[in-house]
DNA sequence: TCAAAAGTGTTTCTGCTACACCCATGC
DNA sequence: GCATGGGTGTAGCAGAAACACTTTTGA
C-alpha cells in the first residue's frame, strides 16, 4: 500500500519530554528511551513517533508514551513544534513536542516495550547524548518548566497525592536552583488556600513527622475564575 | 509530478495571527485575508498556507505573510500547533500557528496580492466569521498576547519607533481591558530604564505636546542578562 | 480664556524579607 | 538525651496604590 500526493509532504511526529521529580535523590529527571531502529540506533531519545492519520496530536503523544514507556494518565501539554529541514536524516520531519509531568514514585518501574530497547529516568544534569535535535527540545522544555512553575500550580503534578510541605519546597528549590526560606515559603503557599491540610502525617521518619497536604484542584479553579493568580 | 509515501501523511500549513494597534481608534486589530479559492471561498481567514519541503516553519510563515498581505520585517513567534483531524474539509491538515505584531501605522496600506481577494484590519471585537478553526486560533493568540504583554516588552512591537508615554498606556489599557493610573504607570515604566527619552515632542496636537520615547532594546537585553525581569 | 492632555510628589498601606527558637519523634 | 527536621511570630523595609493640582499648548 502506498499514498500519493500532488505536492511533497513532510512527515509528522510527536515527541514527549517527560519530567519526574525524585524526592529521595532530590533530582529532576527526564524519561528517555533507547532507540531500537535506525537512524540513531541504540541512541537515547525522547519517546515519540509518527502521528496517525485520524489522530489528534495530543492523542498521538499519549499513545506513543503508552507504547514506548507504559506511562498513562499523566499531565500533558503542547510545548513547541520543531521543523528545521535537516533535523532528521530520513528527510523532512516536523515534530510537535509535548511536555509531560508525572508522579515519579508511581511510575518507577518502566516497561521497555516492543518499540524501544529500554526506557529509563535520567537526572537532568546527567543525560546521555540524544538523537536528532532532542537535546534542544529538552532544553526548551526545561526552560518552559522553570517558567511555568512560578506562575502555575504544576509542581503538584510532580508530587504524590499527599506530600509534606518540605517536599514541595525541595521540588521548587531543585527545579529553580535556588534555596527558599522555610517559613516564608510555608506562609506564602498556605495563604493561597489551594492546599488541603490532611489529618495524616509522614510515617517512618527519624524525626517529628510532618503533616501531609494535598493540592485542592477544585478550589484552585474557583479562585482562578475569580481572577486569582498563583505565583510563587 | 506526484509524490508517493509508504504511509499517509497529513498536509502541513502555517497560519499567522497578525495583531496591530490602532492608536487613533484605540483598538486592537487583527489582519485577515479573504480567501480566493475553495474551501471557504470568499470567507475571511488568517493568512497562511502550505509549508515548503525545504523550508523552515518560521520561514514559511514569513513567506506566506509577505505573499498574502505584503507585510515583512515584523515580530513573529510560534504560537501553537493545531491538528484536530477534521479541522479542514480537504482532509488531514495540521497547522503551525504563528503570532505576529506589527507597527500598525506603517502598514496601513495592505496589498491584496494574487493569493487573496482582499486583506484588511479588523477590530478584535468585530471580526467576521472565520474559515476553518481560525476563530479558535485567534482566541488562543489573544490569550497569549494578553499573557505576554505583562511580562515581556512586546508592547513596543505594536507602536511606532517614537511614541509618547500615554500611547503606550493606552495600548496596555486597550489590550488588557482595564485602566491604569497615569502617574504610577509612568513611574513604573521609567524606573525600568528601558525607554530612551528623546528630544522630540508630539506635533500638531491641540494641547501640550508630550515628550516622545523609544524602546531601548539593547539596554533591555543587557538588563535581562543580569536577571532583570520586565513586568508591568 | 478655555479645553485637553502632560507632567509631577507625597502619604498610606500592604506584603515581602529576614531572622531564632521551641517542638515532636525515632534511634 | 540527642540528632533531625517540623513548626511558629514579628519587626523592618521596600514598593505599590491612591490621590490633586499646576503646566503647556492650540484653537
Amino acid at each position: 500500500m502506498s499514498y500519493t500526493y500532488e505536492y511533497p509532504r513532510p512527515a509528522l511526529t510527536v515527541d514527549c519530554v517527560v519530567f519526574g521529580f525524585d524526592g529521595e535523590e532530590r533530582a529532576l529527571k527526564v524519561l528517555l528511551i533507547q532507540r531500537k531502529g535506525e537512524p540513531y540506533k541504540n541512541c537515547w531519545a525522547l519517546p515519540g513517533g509518527f502521528v496517525g492519520m485520524e489522530e489528534d496530536l495530543e492523542t498521538a503523544a499519549i499513545r506513543e508514551l503508552k507504547e514506548e514507556t507504559g506511562l498513562s494518565n499523566i499531565f500533558l501539554e503542547q510545548l513547541y513544534s520543531f521543523g528545521q529541514p535537516n533535523r532528521d536524516p530520513r528527510g523532512r520531519v516536523v515534530s510537535v513536542a509535548y511536555f509531560a509531568l508525572v508522579k515519579h514514585g508511581k511510575h518507577k518501574k518502566l516497561h521497555a516495550t516492543t518499540d524501544a530497547l529500554d526506557a529509563r529516568w535520567f537526572p537532568i544534569k546527567q543525560t546521555p547524548e540524544l538523537a536528532f535535535d532532542h537535546a534542544n527540545i529538552l532544553k526548551v522544555a526545561l526552560e518552559r518548566l522553570r517558567g511555568k512553575l512560578r506562575y502555575q500550580p504544576i509542581g503538584f503534578e510532580l508530587l504524590p497525592e499527599k506530600f509534606p510541605l518540605s517536599e514541595l519546597r525541595h521540588l521548587y528549590e531543585t527545579i529553580l536552583e535556588k534555596t527558599l526560606e522555610k517559613r516564608n515559603f510555608r506562609k506564602k503557599i498556605l495563604k493561597m488556600k489551594v492546599l488541603k491540610a490532611l489529618d495524616e502525617h509522614q510515617q517512618g521518619v527519624a524525626h517529628r513527622a510532618a503533616r501531609l497536604y494535598s493540592f485542592d484542584k477544585e478550589k484552585y479553579e474557583q479562585l482562578r475564575q475569580r481572577g486569582f493568580n498563583f505565583e510563587l
